[in-house]
RNA sequence: GCGGGAGUAGCUCAGUUGGCAGAGCGUCAGCCUUCCAAGCUGAAUGUCGCGGGUUCGAAUCCCGUCUCCCGCUCCA
């Protein structure tokens, strides 16, 4: 084997800081800040021409192996759009909405409403009577406290009102309601009862389509219906890159079962879906599950499972969750609830249309099903992806060498085809076509490379993740120093974690690549 | 929302007391080059985050605002 690349790596280390994935982001057009040419916009990110190849085969990973590799299944792309009455019944409205306030002296944020209530009741009439309220209860209270958040501050803080962390009088802020749920005016007439919302959870559009999906593919339980797209969530301190954003996209797994295998199909999701995140480039013992304490567990859930995965630069933070939402979605959407056993504690349903329920085989008793619902953040996972990928080496030539070692099924380019030298028509012609046929083979991305010279080229693919470098050279072409012809029609191919080459024929190089980038 | 830090070319960052907008890397073009960011020649790229104020004059001083990072807080 000849032309065999031995710098020896020494160290190898992942990023320190998460500036420095974002700048490579940038750098490279995987990741941009939103709206950047007016200021940026908080919250919001935009793939580049790299970044959507990565997230769109992240994706296609998650949809491959939990929809055309089951046979327990169904996809589903529901609308964002979402009607009020979805969101209100499924607890979203009232969970979802909260007036917080802060005290400037202790930096403790409350809800106003819990606040109040540990307060003495001289306390609340002297913040009543600043208020300029003769009879009052809590909500009046509350309500007249939003209404003027500046007299509000003043008010509560005069009144001395306690900050029960350290038991004084706070130096209250204005109060302010914070809703996470973006509300929007749907059609031409903007007034009060013409509004929905951008889904905060991709899962309710399944749960309302649970009977459609039913209907239209005679399903029986145990099967589950996955769904990949965008959810929004108004979040109080976006953070940490496209770690918690106000936009982001889910991939959804609403699983349902029969009450009593719930537990059983719940550990037995958890262990599918380690696998799969082992799969893409997370390794197991990176990941933490999280027993989510029974105090910390969303409205709707029995039980759940955190995966948080280490990220080098944020530590241990969650990257999927799986949680077991009992029978409270399907009831709390279906009608007829009374006649249906419903477990879990949900809202009186007085508009739903459509019994989300099914019958046992055997006895002809309607019963809602359970649900377990692996949800996992894409943009997340593509963070993690990237984390997990991103490695400096530290070269024998005292070079420092960024690859990212993603996956090769990851890999937003899959192959770049080098000319060894620009300038040889001969060569150049040769890559040109060789690329042209790698590329018809429909594998992804293949890129013809011929910025600055050999060695930049390879550099410049470890660092946006390209699997494989085939390079045309002079014996590509049969024009080898030593005259001779044995390496005619043979390419080096480089391999980004090893940066080993070996020759391959090139009628066998489709096969070749084939191979390794699943 | 609080506290701290930052924002100047694609990236990393200089920019002195308020006085012509800079470097390295990268990018592009050409030359050269028989495999790991080699070399030579040339070129492009700036609302100095944004808006206002002070000043003869502002990247620099003041006010406001946006965004990012760190620590709190929040996180269905």
């Amino acid at each position: 084997m000849r032309g065999v690349w031995r710098d020896r790596k020494e160290q190898i280390m992942p990023a320190e800081t998460m500036d420095e994935l974002v700048s490579l982001c940038k750098r490279r057009g995987f990741i941009f800040q939103g709206s950047e040419i007016y200021g940026g916009l908080q919250g919001t990110y935009d793939y580049g021409p790299l970044g959507v190849e990565l997230k769109n085969n992240l994706k296609a990973a998650w949809w491959r192996a939990n929809v055309y590799e089951r046979d327990d299944m169904e996809g589903l792309d529901a609308s964002i759009l979402t009607h009020r009455l979805v969101l209100h019944y499924s607890g979203h409205e009232a969970t979802f909405a909260d007036p917080l306030i802060d005290n400037r002296i202790s930096k403790k944020r409350y809800r106003l409403d819990h606040l109040l209530k540990e307060q003495k009741p001289q306390v609340l009439e002297a913040v009543a009577e600043a208020m300029g309220l003769g009879d009052w209860d809590m909500t009046t209270l509350v309500a007249a406290l939003m209404a003027d958040p500046e007299k509000a501050a003043e008010a509560m803080t005069s009144a001395k009102v306690i900050d029960p962390a350290n038991g004084a009088p706070g130096d209250w802020t204005p109060p302010r309601p914070f809703n996470m749920m973006f509300r929007t005016n749907i059609g031409p007439v903007v007034d009060e009862d013409s509004y929905g919302y951008l889904r905060p959870e991709t899962a309710q559009g399944i749960f309302i389509n649970f009977k459609n999906v039913l209907d239209s593919t005679a399903r029986r339980l145990p099967f589950g219906i996955a769904q990949i797209g965008k959810a929004f969530r108004n979040e109080i301190t976006p953070r940490n890159f496209i770690f918690r954003v106000r936009e982001f996209e889910q991939m959804e797994i609403e699983f349902f079962v029969k009450p009593g295998t719930d537990e059983e199909w719940h550990q037995r999701w958890l262990e599918t879906r380690l696998q799969w995140w082992e799969d893409q480039g997370i390794p197991r013992h990176q990941i933490h599950v999280l027993d989510v304490p029974k105090a910390d567990l969303a409205h709707y859930s029995k039980r759940t499972f955190d995966l948080m995965y280490n990220f080098p630069t944020l530590g241990f933070e969650e990257i999927e969750g799986i949680a077991n939402r009992s029978d409270y979605d399907l009831g709390s959407h279906t009608k007829a609830q009374s006649e249906l056993n419903i477990q879990a504690r949900v809202m009186e349903n007085t508009d739903s249309t459509a019994k989300l329920a099914v019958q046992d085989p055997d006895t002809k008793a309607w019963f809602v099903p359970y649900v377990i619902e692996p949800s996992a953040g894409v943009d997340r996972g593509v963070l993690a992806v990237l984390s997990e990928a991103y490695t400096k080496e530290q070269l024998d030539s005292g070079e420092e060498r960024i690859v990212l070692k993603l996956k090769p099924h990851l890999a937003p380019i899959k192959v770049a085809v080098i000319p060894l030298a620009k300038n040889k028509e001969e060569i150049t012609s040769y890559a040109r076509s060789l690329k042209a046929r790698l590329q018809a083979l429909g594998m992804g991305r293949v890129l013809y490379e011929d910025t600055g010279n050999i060695g930049k080229a390879y550099r410049r693919h470890d660092e946006v993740g390209t699997p494989f470098c085939l390079t045309v050279d002079y014996d590509t072409i049969g024009k080898s120093q030593d005259g001779s012809t044995t390496l005619k029609d043979t390419v080096t191919v480089r391999d980004r974690d090893t940066m080993m080459q070996e020759r391959v024929h090139v009628s066998e190089l489709a096969q070749y690549l084939l191979e390794r980038l699943r």
